[in-house]
DNA sequence: TCAAGCTTGATGCAATTGCATCTATCGCCT
DNA sequence: AGGCGATAGATGCAATTGCATCAAGCTTGA
């Protein structure tokens, strides 16, 4: 069954529009974070997970979970946020293959700076764009794309 | 003026879940293509506007305009595709610099085994989940988010 | 006509991503 | 205890991306 399941017009003027806009959109955020100087968006979302994790810190494995990158370019970006002094990596007692990645008071400040300029982006490209109602509806609609089959 | 424009909690909300989405999604598409033993994504993008300009083709700066990706990009994408027989560089004869790139018959073929596969996953992860009417709010509301200011 | 500047497309080099595989440790099962 | 598969994380190597710059041809204006 659902052998040929050709996509509905609707279905691929969404698809078309969201690859769109989303790639759009990460590319102005990108330029604006570049032109200040700072990282791009991949140490940010990193740092924001260790920052709401706190001085507990997260395991390699749990930011893997959390943020959708590949277990081998988290190794990677994690070794690079380290040598900038963002992160550090502890061993754990209780596990001696593993590590916790505990955010540092650099890392915290240098989140601080992305977010001002990251928030302002968001709120340029879509906060001034849709109203609260409508933003919910696009949250709500995105939503029920997520977790896709298997 | 303008000067905090701190993002509401709706702009984060909806931007986070454009984010996730958006990459998780392409990401399904990715996989389907290269578990089929097909080329990825960016070379239906460009195959297809091709194959929509007929045989007038279409010069690179046209696809760049059209595609989003870089001039750098395209320009090696173009070498790989031409490489692999897929699209052919004509002169252009009123400008000398220029080239014209025009799709192949193998190159439609290609494009059309692509969509067997493309079109299947944007039927199961955006048609089989939302109403016809809701993949129109969704383009709408996303439509509003396309050209961004400057 | 021809120099200056713009547009088109390519390319050298560094950084990042993707893939496959590796090492080390763990947990379980006998 | 000892072995075996599973899990955590790192890494060598190839492909791709990004950045900066380049070469060639076009256009304009003095």
């Amino acid at each position: 069954m659902n052998k040929k399941a050709a996509p509905s017009p609707e279905a691929i003027k969404a698809w078309a529009r969201l690859m769109r806009v989303s790639r759009r959109l990460v590319e102005k955020a990108e330029d604006a974070l570049k032109e200040g100087g700072l990282p791009p968006l991949t140490w940010y979302d990193v740092l924001h997970e260790l920052a709401e994790a706190g001085e507990g810190g997260l395991r390699p494995f749990q930011l893997i979970e959390r943020t959708l990158f590949a277990q081998y370019n988290i190794s990677r970006l994690l070794a690079r946020l380290e040598a900038d002094g963002l992160v550090e990596k502890l061993p754990v007692s209780d596990d001696g293959r593993g590590q916790t990645i505990r955010i540092t008071g650099k890392g915290r400040e240098t989140r601080r700076l992305m977010w001002a300029v990251y928030g302002r982006s968001i709120a340029d490209l879509v906060g001034a764009r849709l109203s609260a109602d409508e933003l919910d509806t696009l949250a709500g609609l995105l939503g029920r794309l997520r977790h896709p089959p298997e």
